[in-house]
DNA sequence: CAAACCTTGACAAAGTCGTGGTAAGGTTCC
DNA sequence: GGAACCTTACCACGACTTTGTCAAGGTTTG
């Protein structure tokens, strides 16, 4: 047999068996199942859990972290929606005047909204 | 004066004095500050705080998925790890045979450790 | 079939997040 | 100069997340 069960893929990835369940619940290792309902590890599966622990480690990350990315890759109108906010953050000039810097964040916010509403639906701001 | 402080700021956005230090704390809004150390909200931050409410309620997000997805944002090197990690997963074929898919996923995998090696050499600055 | 493994579900300890409060002190501006 | 506002730095508390553990029962396989 080349799947591994749980407990195996616990001891070779170094995950406990509780947080392969959980990483399983967050939508990160999927795992097939045997027809009797055991979860299989299979190379590519114990590929990814070892580099999802690369992946936090390095960046000091948690598994929420992975989590919401996936999200962001799967919903579009919602990676759009915090695309076009995070766009909008300053990254401000440093030695403009205030009434310059104030126009050219209004430009851009505007340009902004505009590729939101373009790509998504209704984002609709009142003031 | 056109810019407001951090009371007005609140009343005017329904944030709390208390959270839009908190806000500040993540990097999502850092208005400038006067001489003296005051936090001074201009046009454009007061806007973002109101999308950005817009943008939490909507999702069912957290400030701090705001404040990873702005860290995506900025480290490349990091966005381009989560990317490729996120890419290998599965959206497994439905009706594979095991060896079939099993090289499937690892020539993909190879492609996407290709494309952030690639992304990491690329790395220049971003402003 | 029986030992060893797996399943789900629940409860619980520890940690983090979002938020409020308060204290000690500096800034603004009338 | 003094009232009203702001600053940072804490402590606190409820809600949620992360992780462990246990119980009752189904699966695998020698």
């Amino acid at each position: 047999m080349d799947a591994l069960t749980i407990n195996e893929a616990a001891e070779t990835t170094g995950w406990t068996p509780r947080m392969l369940r959980y990483i399983e619940e967050l939508g990160l290792v999927e795992p097939p199942r045997s027809p009797g309902g055991y979860r299989l590890y299979g190379a590519g599966e114990l590929q990814r859990l070892r580099t999802l622990r690369e992946l936090l480690d390095g960046h000091d990350l948690g598994l929420g972290d992975v989590g919401f990315a996936l999200r962001l890759q799967r919903d579009d109108a919602l990676r759009g929606e915090v695309d076009a906010w995070l766009l909008s953050q300053p990254a401000r000039p440093e030695h403009v005047d205030a009434d310059d810097w104030l126009a050219w964040e209004q430009d851009k916010h505007e340009r902004l909204l505009a590729e939101a509403a373009r790509r998504d639906t209704t984002l609709e701001e009142t003031r």
